[in-house]
RNA sequence: GGAGAGAUGGCCGAGUGGUCGAAGGCGCACGCCUGGAACGCGUGUAGGCGGGUAACCGUCUCGAGGGUUCGAAUCCCUCUCUCUCCGCCA
């Protein structure tokens, strides 16, 4: 709850927030205000350039006058403190007199400053990233289009199953295996819960196992188990706060609240917020496999059979962190540690690079990976990997300091390695059997026991 | 949950109401020394904001916010966080 301006309150649900930094160079919007109202054009945002650089304006010249009179304050102080010294009280008490009258208008100043700089940390807390160069224009994800990595073509990716008859979905799969039970996750938490029993929910451990020891093993990620209750702090360090209060979960924690992590992406991103790191540190890579908890409110209807879209599902996160000319040839790297889960489980896919309507609200240019689903007879996306730039470093206050010794933004990049729960309906519905028993992929089969096939 | 201690620069760590953005150390950079290095010696080294082409100038910041004062890292209040001990507990 914002207790501020009511225009605000929607946007602003913990006053603490009103302390983040902010995430957009104002000096960079007053110098290419075109270019920043073109790039917010291209993600269906109206101009804001001009009231941004007014509302700046007014600030710096609040400041400016501000300084000026700190400034005779701090001299006549000084000039008190030697008179004192030398007994002179008379000139003194003349100085302190003067002094006087510019504590009155001093206080005033300050919170001009004080409010000026809010407004606009507020007007730009709910601003989207800007989109990359060669990101596609596009209003939503009919905008999208295939990509390929250097080297990569369709052959160089799995094919899709031969399946010599009508292939079923995973939940048909699941619940005639008596291994998926949406009813009776139902009864414990309502819809869009699932509960996972004997095979599949082995399957399902060992996937996620599989996961994240080949980009702990193989892709040079630090294996990370992070706490799953974050502060609002976490969130909008991220950029999920505070524009997107609706989609999380809550718990009340003191006076306050503490979030359920929607992504691992959180709190593996915020462990470097408020850090001065070294350019021998970085690039930071850090996986983990964590459960996710969204409450997606605005996808009622979509997709309600089955576990695709849940309340609570596991998954692996991927997050790097770089100094900015390392990012773009990360994201490629990273992209390429996801597309590999699915080449070493044998599952066909592609790859969509999102158009600017349709990215996320904190990525420059995002990748998804959507697996092929023979149940649904379509492709669903089972990844989805970004590049932040500095969006979200500047909301952490993420820095290293380059060749030159300058603190500078570090920049920040996420991927999903990919998600458990859809890769579990992904390795149902493609090694199915016509029994409806389900093979399992060599890939698997360490961590199965080495058994080749479950149900049927 | 109960009791106590603390929060200072990249890190560690001193600190008196006035010239302290802050001793000292480590780290780092540069120079000297060396065949080259280590050691040693010397010099330099916070961040944000505003102004300036720049050199530079001003201002703010010693966990956060508020107060006392002509003047606060230093005194008072509130909050947050950390640590130690006790209790409870997977």
């Amino acid at each position: 709850m914002c207790f501020r301006r009511r225009s605000a309150r929607h946007v602003c649900p913990n006053p603490i927030l009103a302390d983040q930094p902010i995430m957009f160079d104002i000096k960079w919007i007053s110098a290419n205000p075109e270019a920043f109202d073109a790039a917010l054009a291209t993600r269906g945002a109206e101009p804001l350039a001009a009231s941004l650089i007014a509302l700046d304006d007014d600030r710096r010249s609040v400041v400016a006058e501000m300084n000026a009179a700190q400034e005779k304050r701090n001299g006549a102080s000084k000039l008190i403190g030697q008179a004192k010294a030398q007994k002179d009280e008379a000139r003194a008490q003349e100085l302190m007199a003067e002094v006087a009258g510019l504590k009155e208008t001093l206080g005033q100043l300050e919170a001009r400053e004080r409010q000026l700089t809010e407004d606009l940390r507020a007007a730009l807390s709910v601003i989207p990233n800007l989109p990359a160069q060669g990101v596609p224009v596009g209003e939503d994800e009919t905008g999208n289009v295939p990509y390929f990595r250097t080297g990569e073509s369709a052959e160089t990716r799995p094919a899709k199953p031969n399946l010599a008859f009508a292939p079923k979905e995973h939940y048909e799969l699941g619940e005639a295996m008596g291994g998926m039970d949406f009813e009776t996750a139902a009864k414990l938490s309502g819809s869009r819960f699932v509960v996972l029993k004997g095979q599949i929910a082995r399957l399902e451990r060992a996937i996620g196992q599989f996961m994240l020891d080949l980009h702990v093993n193989e892709h040079g990620y630090t294996e990370v188990v992070p706490p799953y209750l974050v502060r609002d702090e976490a969130m909008y360090g991220t950029s999920q706060l505070p524009k997107f209060d609706g989609d999380f979960f809550f718990t009340p924690h003191g006076e306050g609240r503490l979030a359920l992590i929607p992504t691992a992406e959180v709190p593996l991103t915020n462990l470097v917020r408020e850090a001065l790191l070294t350019q021998d540190e970085l690039p930071l890579r850090f996986a983990a496999l964590t459960p996710c908890f969204r409450s997606e409110a605005g996808s009622a209807g979509r997709d309600t059979r089955g576990m695709l879209r849940q309340h609570q599902f596991n998954k692996v996160e991927m997050v790097s962190i770089t100094t900015p000319d390392q990012s773009d040839a990360e994201h490629e790297r990273m992209l390429a540690c996801a597309e590999e889960v699915l080449k070493r489980l044998g599952i066909h896919y592609r790859v969509m690079q999102l158009c600017t309507g349709d990215m996320g609200f904190g990525a420059r240019r995002t990748y998804d990976i959507e697996a092929w689903l023979p149940g649904q007879n379509t492709y669903r996306e089972i990844s989805s990997v970004s590049v932040c730039g500095d969006f979200q470093a500047r909301r952490m206050d993420a820095r290293y300091r380059d060749a030159n010794g300058k603190p500078q933004y570090v920049h920040t990049l996420n991927g999903s390695g990919v998600a458990v729960g859809r890769a579990l309906i992904a390795v149902m519905e493609n090694y199915q059997n016509e029994d409806g028993s389900i093979s399992i992929p060599a890939a698997l089969q360490p961590y199965m026991g080495a058994i080749e096939k479950i149900g049927g």
